[in-house]
DNA sequence: GACAGCCTACCTTCAGATAGGTAGTCTCCA
DNA sequence: TGGAGACTACCTATCTGAAGGTAGGCTGTC
């Protein structure tokens, strides 16, 4: 059953890691929860990096699975772009922010290949909704005389940022807000497909 | 001359834990940028918690004086908003991220005292927007429909998220992107009155 | 019997923190 | 006006705990 305890060890330094940042949780925390000694757990990542490495990896994939299942299942670019919305949201009920932004916050502590995959899932979450916005406008969906780039890199910020404030100031849902003003930016006035 | 030590070692972390975070910065590396020992931070700063609260404490003095500044020295609200995203401009280009954006990562580590100043910094910045907003409205400057605080909060999290999403991926500055459209969506299109 | 997967035992380093001491400065009253 | 006592701002020495990591041994399965 290969890849099964280190599975779980990644499931267990997910949350902790969205929670709680890179240097704040340790082997100890995923050994308690996992059920096995801290030792044992470099048997599956020798290093703390490549635990931070390998979650970053899977998280990146996790991502373009949930991209190929909203293609597949939203046939209109607004129905896409709510789907992807929704991803953040999900992370936002759970009081957690994206692994990305909490990676980026310790940036500087953390070894270059686990940056390099932190870069890899921004640029193609940026490239994918820039995609979905030059589709809409070429079908006439949408209204938005700018640059799809624009908009897309707006709406990311907006949603990194919402996440981190949602979680600082509980009780103040941001990603509503950013999701609302986006679809406005983008001619779509009125009720949030997302939230329907 | 009391307080100069520890404004010192205040001056220290404050970077520190913008480009590290906050549990990725030590009293050692503190004691060596100021030239005292360990020990003697304790002396200023009983706990590691204290020179938190004290930091974010006068991060948010900071803001203040500097939204007192910007209502001095600006006339128009477009004025007041451009310089106030000049603030966070200025983290960006020092490859930082905002002080409460880093705690607000490491919330679950952080004592409660301290969140609630970066409850209180958040709270500040997206009512004052939303002020300005209103103002702007009201005379006719801004040309925007919705409710202000919808805008403002979308800005703070687009700022916030900018300078994270900026720091991950160096050489794409989102800040400028968040400020086009952020001042697109007031219906004051065209050029960003900050970057003239 | 080879190997995967886990264990115990141990190491080094560093974290934040405390105790107690000292040099210099300030204050205040005889 | 000068000295006692208090105070400030640092020091050295030391503690406890936890961090990530290593070495080598046990056990069950193919």
């Amino acid at each position: 059953m290969a890849g099964d305890t280190a599975n779980q060890l990644l499931d267990a330094a997910q949350p902790l890691v969205q929670r709680r940042g890179y240097n704040a949780f340790s082997y100890k925390d995923l050994a308690a929860e996992v059920g096995i000694r801290t030792a044992s757990i470099h048997y599956h990542f020798p290093a703390k990096a490549d635990l931070a490495k390998a979650l970053m990896a899977r998280y990146l994939e996790s991502l373009r699975s949930a991209l190929a299942d909203i293609e597949l299942g939203s046939s209109s670019v607004m129905d896409r772009l709510g789907a992807f919305i929704e991803l953040y949201r999900r992370t936002e009920s759970s009081g957690a922010i994206c692994l990305c932004g909490s990676l980026a916050s310790d940036r500087e502590t953390l070894p270059e290949p686990v940056q390099g995959v932190v870069e890899d899932y921004l640029e193609l979450s940026e490239g994918w909704v820039a995609d979905q916005i030059a589709e809409g406008v070429r079908t006439g969906e949408l209204d938005f005389p700018g640059d799809p780039a624009d908009a897309a890199a707006s709406l990311l910020s907006g949603l990194q940022g919402g996440l981190i404030l949602s979680r600082a100031r509980p009780g103040c849902p941001h990603l509503d807000t950013v999701s609302r003003m986006f679809f406005r930016s983008l001619g779509v006035s009125g009720s949030d497909p997302a939230r329907v």
